[in-house]
DNA sequence: TTGTTTATTGTACAGCGTTCAGCTAAATTG
DNA sequence: CAATTTAGCTGAACGCTGTACAATAAACAA
C-alpha cells in the first residue's frame, strides 16, 4: 500500500474502471454507501480525481442505472408473440431491478433511465406492441403504463411492505405472483381480451 | 429581528409548528430545499432545537408524507360501488401526489407512508374490495397493485418523461387520461369483467 | 420554596459534493 | 528526437449537510 502518488502522477483510471468500482461499491454498501469520496478511496485516488472521468455524481449514477439494464433479457420481437414477449421483457426487468434494490427508487425518481440500454428495451416493447396492432399514442401510453408498473412493483417489493403486522412478511415468490397477476391484467387491457 | 435568544430561553416551538413550517418550506423550496438548518432558520431557531420536537429528519419527512395524504378524498365504502369508489380514491390520491412532486419519489422509496392517513386509505380500499367480493390474499394483492400503480404513475408524471424528443412534452391532461386507462384495466382485472 | 424536567443555545464533529490552482506524466506536434 | 500541448492527478479549501454534547434558563412538580 505504499503507493503514495504525488501531483502529476497517474493512477491509470478509466471511465470503465470508475463505473465498475462504483457498481461494486453500490452492491456492497448500498446507495448511501456510494459516495464520491468512498469511491475515490476504493480506487486509491483523491476524491476529485473522479471528476476527470465523470461529470458529477448525478451523471455517474445515471450511467450506473443504465448499465444495470444491460442484464435484462430481451426477446426477439419478430419471432415472439406480443403478450408472451411483453411478459418476458417486463418480468426480466422486474427480476433485474430486484437484484439492485437500492437503485429502484432512483429509477423512479429519474423516471426510468435514459441511456442506450433503456432505449433498447423501449424499442423492443414498441415493436411488440406494434406487432399486436397497438401503435401511435396508444403505444406510448401502454409502454408508459408497463414501465411504471414494473418499476413501481419492484420498489414495493424491495423492502418490508406497508402492512407491518397484518400478515406474514410476504415472501418473494408471493410478490412475483402478485406482479405477474397485475401485469397480465394490464396486458389484457392493452392488447384487448 | 433583534430577538437574539440565549441558551435556555424558549422559542415556543411545537411539534405542529415545526411540521407546518416544514410543509411550507417543502412546497416553496422542494425536497432539496428542506434541510434541518433551513427549517431552523425559517423558525428563527438554532438547528438542533428541532430535535426536541422530532426524532430526526427521517421521522420528520415520514410525518410530512402522511400529512399530505390527509387531502385525499375518501368515499364512503358503504354507499359507493366498488369500481367507482376505487377509481375515486385512486384518482384523488394521484391528484394529491401530483401536488407534491418532490415527495413522490420518497413515497416510493419508503413504499407508501405508514401513518394514520395512509392507514385510513388502505382500510377504505379494503372495504371496497370486500364489497366486490375480493377478500383475503387476493385483496392484499389487489391493493398492493393499485397503490404501486398510482404512486408509480405519479412519479412518471411529475417531470419530463423518458422520451426526450419523440413526441410533444405530453400535457398533464394526457397523462391523467393515461392514468385513468391503466387504472381501469387494473380494476377490470381485479374485480372481474 | 426547592427540585426536576425540558426547550433552547453554542460549539463542534464528521461527512458530503465540488471547485480551483499547481504539478507532471503522457500524448501530440514539429 | 525535441518542444509543446493536453490531460490525469494531488492538495487544499469552500460551503453545505445531519446530528451529538454540554451548559443554561424557563416551566413545572412537590
Amino acid at each position: 500500500m505504499g503507493e503514495a502518488r504525488t501531483p502529476g502522477q497517474r493512477a491509470g483510471l478509466t471511465r470503465e474502471s470508475v463505473l465498475q468500482a462504483a457498481h461494486k461499491l453500490l452492491i456492497e454498501r448500498g446507495l448511501d454507501g456510494l459516495s464520491m469520496r468512498g469511491l475515490a478511496t476504493r480506487l486509491g485516488v483523491a476524491p476529485n480525481a473522479i471528476y476527470s472521468h465523470v461529470a458529477n455524481k448525478t451523471a455517474l449514477v445515471d450511467e450506473l442505472l443504465d448499465e444495470v439494464l444491460a442484464a435484462v433479457v430481451v426477446p426477439d420481437p419478430d419471432t415472439t408473440e406480443a403478450n408472451a414477449g411483453l411478459v418476458r421483457i417486463m418480468t426480466s426487468s422486474y427480476t433485474v431491478l430486484l437484484d439492485h434494490p437500492d437503485l429502484v427508487p432512483l429509477y423512479l425518481a429519474r423516471q426510468g433511465a435514459r441511456g442506450p440500454h433503456a432505449q433498447r428495451l423501449g424499442d423492443v416493447m414498441f415493436a411488440l406492441l406494434a406487432q399486436a396492432g397497438v401503435t401511435g399514442p396508444a403505444a406510448h401510453e401502454a409502454r408508459r403504463v408497463l414501465i411504471v408498473y414494473t418499476i413501481g412493483f419492484a420498489a414495493l417489493s424491495t423492502s418490508a411492505g406497508p402492512e407491518p403486522s397484518e400478515d406474514r412478511p410476504l415472501g418473494s415468490a408471493e410478490l412475483s405472483g402478485n406482479f405477474a397477476s397485475g401485469l397480465q391484467w394490464l396486458l389484457t387491457g392493452i392488447l384487448g381480451a
